[in-house]
DNA sequence: AGCGTTCTTGTTAGCCATAGCATCGATAAC
DNA sequence: GTTATCGATGCTATGGCTAACAAGAACGCT
């Protein structure tokens, strides 16, 4: 930077000022600076630039291995286009499950990075002292999560994707909309099932018993297979679209027809949810705009006009419902 | 640091040394510090150990936005997971198509960032005199791309899968086969073209028209439909799992069975492939350990002791292929 | 002309950890 | 006993940048 500042014939403050748009810079110093940028072929330091303002200009994303990895790598795109936008640049931990302990040290190790802030994409449900203290000082936002310290949560209406979803199957003529959900300590898993709840409630139908997975194909599969011993089920709604495709494959392979038989709906709308035999009926989720208004909340800070929900209950219908048959 | 330093009565330096696991401490002084460190809380500044070290213990990834979700999202789990061991923060860059403009700007974003390496894991044909510029400095794995000054490169042997998906199908009695490539800016598409070619030479069978997608279930279907409509094709290799969805969901709904009228192979095996109908016959692809393959090349220097190539060709044999009908 | 403002630039003092050298006592070797 | 060697620790300078203050120049006003 010193050798910049001298081929510029002025001095290292100045430098700093014009490279980071300090509003008080003649233009035309600014040119002179830029050009011996160029010149030099400097590349400034980040490591001092954050030693020295307390700013790192990063953000830590945390994230779950295990789930649904279309929904990860959507979150981490938005996440990162919002961040690079804004000039941030992000640092991600993965916790290969739900776990507290495992999420202290994902927080603690970014948290040493000096990470500017938290994006905790991360549905963990209890929070623990460890957490409450370390989110307490760096600027938090919980993609759809549990509310920490001072953490700011990004809510998306999982409970009204439930209802959207199991309403749908009502509207067919189903009487009866079974549910697979996701793992019970997921807060998507939770909602979504209560939007299920309160719409068969609302209809006047009593919950049939209720069967759970853990996200993945496979155990959609296992699940199938056991509806697939059940006569009098016509219509599911599955939890995610990756568990879909485990169900629809069972049900298949036990001649029970979708979507004759039995329909099914979903949550997430993957890429591959049209590509499915039969396509997939599906909630919409847009993972990428929940990364990048994650962000957006996170770098605003209070002044945010970032709405603190973001709906998800547009249903893309395709060809995995039906009427019943019996009707 | 100095607060700790004080508690435990010995020098700032000593704890820095203890702290780094410096062999020349005595064990009951490292103690006390280690006590003190948690006595007052003190979490150690990465900035300062960056600017005073030179070094971040950050690794940069640059990834493409487009292209499989599958494929990213387990080779960032995979390089985060062996940095993370190795005491490195994973820094992301995303570029948004196969573009050096794009590409140099990631780069340099990184390099700004101060990142002490990078995992390339964008399949750049050709290299830019500023990439050079930037990977002369800082060491570089690229994952299966191209060669660029100083960086390694961790071959995936994509021909040799390109070849066992191709020799499956002729296995299996048929006598042509055609293949669904990739983009051709993409190495691999090229690899298992050339793995295609090579298989149907060897085998005195002339390759018949090429036809390419972009990866995309879209573009699978799209290419299924054109397929679906040359009664004589019997056997096609589909460059990738999500493609292939598309071109079997087109052959289906045009009435062409598979894998009864048409044999379908592809190669990944996402974590979906078991639950496509009918499930895919495809080469697997460890994209986990591939990611954790790049980071312990890039971190073990010369003396690496990691094969530089991760064989890609186990065969799982599932549904989508079978002997030709007309046979 | 004289004075207060505003704009632009420079000077100085850190930010926090580490490298490198210096120091000191203890152990080993002669 | 004396010197060489080694292990443990401390001191000081330094890394590259920015915050805070200081100072000079330019401008507008009375």
């Amino acid at each position: 930077m010193a050798d910049v500042a001298r081929t510029a014939g002025v001095s290292a403050q100045t430098v700093s000022r014009a490279l980071r748009g300090s509003p008080n810079v003649n233009p035309e110093t600014k040119r002179r600076v830029l050009v011996a940028v160029e010149q030099v072929g400097y590349r400034f330091n980040s490591a001092a630039r954050a030693l020295s303002s307390g700013r790192s200009h990063t953000i830590g994303l945390v994230l779950l291995a295990s789930g649904g990895y279309y929904s990860r790598s959507a979150v981490t795109a938005g996440v990162e286009a919002a961040a690079g936008e804004a000039g941030y640049a992000v640092n991600i931990a993965t916790i290969a499950a739900l776990d507290t302990g495992l999420m202290e040290r994902a927080l603690s190790k970014l948290a040493d990075q000096g990470v500017d802030g938290f994006v905790i994409a991360v549905p963990l449900i209890s929070v623990t002292p460890k957490m409450e203290d370390i989110t307490r000082d760096i600027p938090t936002v919980t993609l759809d999560g549990s509310r920490t310290a001072g953490a700011r949560v990004l809510g998306i209406d999982q409970q009204e994707a439930g209802r959207v979803a199991t309403q749908h199957l009502l509207d067919l003529g189903h009487r009866q909309v079974w549910h697979l959900s996701g793992p019970d300590e997921w807060i998507e898993a939770r909602r979504r099932r209560q939007g299920w709840q309160e719409c068969l409630a609302a209809a006047g139908v009593e919950a049939p018993p209720l069967l759970e997975g853990d996200w993945s194909p496979d155990s959609g599969y296992r699940q199938g297979q056991i509806i697939a011993m059940i006569p009098e089920v016509t219509a599911v709604f599955v939890a995610s679209d990756e568990m879909a495709f485990g169900v629809i494959r069972a049900l298949q392979e036990r001649g029970r027809s979708v979507p004759d038989d039995v329909s099914i709906v979903s949550v997430d709308d993957i890429a591959l949810a049209a590509y499915c035999s039969p396509p997939l009926t599906t909630v919409r989720q847009d993972f990428y705009r929940y990364g990048a208004a994650a962000v957006a909340l996170l770098l605003q800070g209070d002044d945010a006009d970032v709405d603190e929900s973001v709906a998800a209950a547009s249903l893309s219908v395709r060809a995995s419902t039906a009427p019943p048959r019996s009707r």
